[in-house]
DNA sequence: AATTCCTCATTGTCTATGACAATTTTGGCT
DNA sequence: AGCCAAAATTGTCATAGACAATGAGGAATT
């Protein structure tokens, strides 16, 4: 175990600031202040670059830099025990989620398995995701922003419940007077979770669905939509995700699709974002999903009335 | 539908070109030559970006840009077309591979999803991997890097598969003398169906299967092998990743990891590099596993009897 | 004839600093 | 209080030169 000295390259892989931000802050902030090889390259201690780290998941929760960069770590680690605090809004089923908290950390992937099953079995894949995963889902967010977890952890758990919806998603049958349905994320967006809750709330109201996965680049996007003849594009943005950069895919998303096409964004990102992007509608929760179906199902029935009535 | 004009930043988006390489590009070869907006900054037209992407395309089947940025569109898609009979080693069950392409491009997911379902039940879990789903994803790879199939087509391919495998896997047992493994990718590496494979092929060989998803960052791969006692780290890269990239990570990986923690890299890169990374055990075919399983196990019964007899 | 080694060309990334647009915050004014 | 303008903040883009790491081609050796 050497002492691990990291390139500028690798600082922007581990915490996902880019180089520019890397040295503009040094520039202004005075940090991070990294060493310099025989090329006169940046070279970052490890320390530094856990600061980073820190420094990162406290932007995500939406403070600003210039409040945070400068100071020491001990005070940004309290920060980020007290956004725990600030962030968690009990809700009632508090007691079992800390349980669920505890099989995960203990990494006990079969035993938290069988625990999502058995409230999959008992509620259905509706109500498993709108009671269970969805606010479950933000509590271990919230959990992972506060320190308390690990990102590994936080992928043990999204595993399970991946495996779950996959399965029961599986027999659903859609309904032919419901839209077609693409989902994926952004690219750099790698979190799959929402898609899933989109597409099982999406799929027990008949909706059809297709998921391209995570990161599919915008061109594929509009082939997708062509080729799959969608009504309507999902696109789930977690908080993770840098707002201008949802807002600048989105705006090209819209501008290369056909204006028949809607696109939908969900996802924990639209609590934070306050003005949308122009001809996209955000999903602020999932329970948004069935009146946005309705709605769909309202307009179509009305234009096929006006334009074609035979068809 | 606008003259879609697009900034630097979106076409490293769609291209996975850094900015950096954009610009030198267009100092040296002359290609791209973007437009620029009022504050004197790159805007790229739309059949420059189209051209860019076939041209990553043509550089991740190895062929050095000097080559191919100065020269036009269709010389390059006759590249590109060209590809895949100069890849293409038709395995035998040639013929069913295309039909599975063409009910890919039909979109037809549950008929290829029956289709692959039937050739699992036959052959079980191993067979299945090792005689379809590993010279499929090399033939489905062929096709995409020939321009045959879209990205997303792809990913429906994957997605099937993954169903697929994520059930039978869920009821093998592990067997105590076999390693325990962390799967992941490196960050930037996306396909995840090479984990898939990889813990197919392990789990029905016992040993005790963990996977992290897909893009996990270096630290956090650490900190997953020592929460999980991992005894293996097994990373997947595809032919998509940037062999520097992913030699910088993987030495990035072996510096912050105990030796007795191996670390097998696999995937269809390694049969376009070389030398392969210190400390690190390259794994070029799905067939290597078992045998590498074997020496594990032969070398830690060893150990054990030389240092510790009793334990 | 095959292999190893050496050299040259290729290529991506890094450096530095200035500039600026987009956003957020602040302060003053109804 | 609520709202608008001014100021501060912040990330990204531009420029051009430098260099290390890789690949390719040829020469020398086994």
């Amino acid at each position: 175990m050497a002492k691990s000295l990291t390139s500028i390259a690798a600082v922007e892989r581990d915490t996902g600031l880019s180089k520019d931000t890397l040295r503009v802050w040094e520039r202004r902030y005075g940090f991070p202040t990294p060493l310099r090889d025989g090329n006169g390259e940046r070279v970052y201690p490890r320390d530094q670059v856990e600061k980073l780290r820190v420094i990162r998941r406290l932007m995500d929760s939406g403070i600003r830099p210039s409040k945070i960069v400068a100071e020491p770590l001990s005070k940004l680690n309290a920060q980020l025990a007290s956004r725990l605090v600030a962030d968690q809004q009990p809700p009632g089923e508090c007691l079992a989620f800390e349980a669920v908290l505890r099989v995960l950390k203990a990494h006990q992937a079969t035993k938290l398995y069988q625990q999502l099953a058995h409230e999959l079995g008992r509620r259905g894949p509706k109500g498993f995701v709108l009671d269970i995963v969805a606010p479950l889902n933000t509590f271990i967010g919230a959990a992972w922003a506060a320190g308390r977890i690990e990102i590994f952890e936080e992928h043990l758990y999204t595993e399970q419940v991946r495996i779950l919806l996959r399965q029961s998603l599986g027999t659903l049958m859609p309904d032919a007077r419901m839209p077609c349905v693409v989902l994926t994320t952004l690219p750099g967006e790698q979190h799959e979770l929402g898609i899933l809750m989109a597409q099982a709330c999406l799929a027990v109201d008949g909706a059809h669905c297709i998921s391209l996965g995570v990161q599919t680049p915008i061109p594929d996007i509009v082939k997708a939509a062509h080729a799959h003849h969608a009504d309507v594009i999902g696109i789930s943005c977690s908080e993770a995700m840098r707002i201008n950069r949802v807002r600048e895919g989105l705006a090209d998303l819209r501008m290369n699709l056909e204006c028949e096409i809607e696109i939908w964004a969900g996802g924990s990102l639209w609590r934070r974002a306050k003005n949308a992007v122009p001809g996209v509608k955000p999903m602020v929760s999932l329970t948004d999903i069935p009146s946005a179906l309705d709605a769909w199902r309202e307009k179509r029935v009305f234009r096929e009335h006006q334009g074609n009535p035979s068809g």
